[in-house]
DNA sequence: TAACAAATGGAATGAATATTCTAATCTCAC
DNA sequence: GTGAGATTAGAATATTCATTCCATTTGTTA
């Protein structure tokens, strides 16, 4: 009797109510308006709730939906609660156009194809990024990095080129920078020197590394302010941290770009150097 | 033996579930990785999809949600769907702030105003990149490196991180790498052994490394398979290389985010990983 | 090694939910 | 005013769901 309404969007949803409104019979016309008004609740609500607040009975919640050639009010739900998932998650459009494009192995496997897909997943992590980077964090943290006499980096394993970019950019705009790299030795002896008048900041992902994971908690136990830059609230360089920027999302190890990072390292070293003036 | 956790925000769930992690049993920790990877899956799935998707018993998630105070898992996704409609409605709030934040980058000062700066410069530079680098000279520089029995990596200077993490996800595939980073010496003898059947990446920009340009034309005069970064086609990496790859607008020194090389390196790896089998 | 405590998994349970069914009501044409 | 068809409301039902309970396993201390 009608369209598939199977996968349909929201958007779609909306300009089928609005199409079928006059066809519709005194009841059901009520509830397209409502349900047009108030996407959210019907989201989220159970027919009960949804009937309360339009001032209908439930069955009647049932028979609109039926009459949009959905199977329920469950299946209509579904289309709804899309809208929600889109508005919270901007990648995830990105990220199904790419699970689809590696689906596609034999086009998927072309270099270009893949440099596409990097390129695209690069700029959902940069918006990603900029949404939930909140301007208190980076205040707090440039003023953590303004106040410090060295500034210690620590980022191994995948993070060590966020590290070294960090401390090329601090060292170029004149601050003392301590690259904790285990270079010749261990990375514990190289942090000896800290103490409470420095400033750490730590980089670390899945997996995170074992060392990190040591050290980290020593210079916290030290008294030295510490910035976090990490993918996960559960990762071992959270506890104890001044300042904590959490990047979601990170594909595994060898699959990322490190554009999110970069960039944010990059904000914080410029930020501090104009704020400072 | 809680808080209330009756009327808490996302965020503070958030926080709250980082701060007791260390304290859960194994599969509660397991779980609170979970919710805080999918929090999308947590508001909208009944507790056995959660159970599932996250592979514990349904039993273990109602364990979970009463570990964190709440009364049930109902209660507990009642935080987990406010950020759904939290994020559904941005338009106005956030765009009313954005372009406060925006104001303020008169002053440019703010950090998060850089931050923003930062991200939208890297956004259109990864534009730039997907449009000017053409198919046929990633299909030859992975040709080159396909056939390298040694693949040496050369990225002195600002270039240094592209270098680092090149050799980092290359090593992940299973190649051979010879990272010339001059440690302990000069990066002559570290790339003394370099043959026609290797290979070479360099990366270069403004202002040119002088060592990199110095060692470079030894390398190529030798016969070593060259593939060249930069950022322009009058640096010294250019003459003599096999594949060029040329990445415009490139800010100074200590502006770049090295974005644009990063994903460059990125696919190239990836690419050389997908075409081998 | 033994005994205890904590944690776990899976089945049982009872509540909540969507859906269907049927009697009653309304609308409109004649 | 009357009858036919469509529409409606509310109760009945079958399903899905969250939660609880208990036997078993796991980890820890003596």
């Amino acid at each position: 009797m009608n369209k598939p309404a199977g996968a349909m969007s929201y958007d779609e949803l909306r300009g089928a109510i609005a199409q079928r409104h006059r066809a519709l019979s005194g009841r059901l016309q009520q509830i397209a308006e409502f349900v047009l008004d108030h996407p959210t609740d019907v989201a989220l609500g159970t027919v009960a709730e949804v009937a309360q607040r339009s001032g209908v009975p439930p069955s009647a919640i049932v028979r609109f939906a039926h009459a949009l050639g959905f199977g329920g009010f469950t299946e209509m739900q579904q289309v709804f609660r899309s809208r929600l998932v889109a508005g919270v998650a901007p990648s995830y459009k990105a990220r199904l156009a790419r699970m689809k494009s590696e689906e596609k192995s034999v086009l998927g496997r072309q270099p270009a194809a893949v440099l596409s897909r990097f390129v695209s997943e690069a700029q959902s992590a940069l918006v990603t990024l900029s949404q939930s980077v909140h301007a208190r964090e980076l205040d707090a943290a440039t003023a953590i990095l303004a106040k410090a006499r060295d500034i210690y980096l620590l980022g191994l394993g995948g993070s060590f080129p966020v590290a070294i970019h960090l401390a090329y950019v601090l060292r170029k705009l004149g601050r003392r920078v301590v690259l904790l790299d285990g270079t010749g030795g261990s990375i514990h002896e190289q942090s000896h020197a800290a103490t409470t008048e420095d400033a750490l900041v730590a980089i670390s992902f899945r997996n995170y590394y074992p060392d990190t994971a040591r050290l980290f908690p020593e210079l916290v136990a030290r008294g030295v302010p510490t910035i976090s830059i990490t993918d996960s609230l559960l990762s071992p360089i959270v506890e104890g941290a001044s300042v904590v920027f959490e990047i979601q999302d990170m594909p595994e190890p060898a699959l990322r770009t490190l554009v999110a990072p970069m960039c944010l390292v990059q904000a914080m070293a410029i930020g501090l150097d104009l704020a400072a003036d």
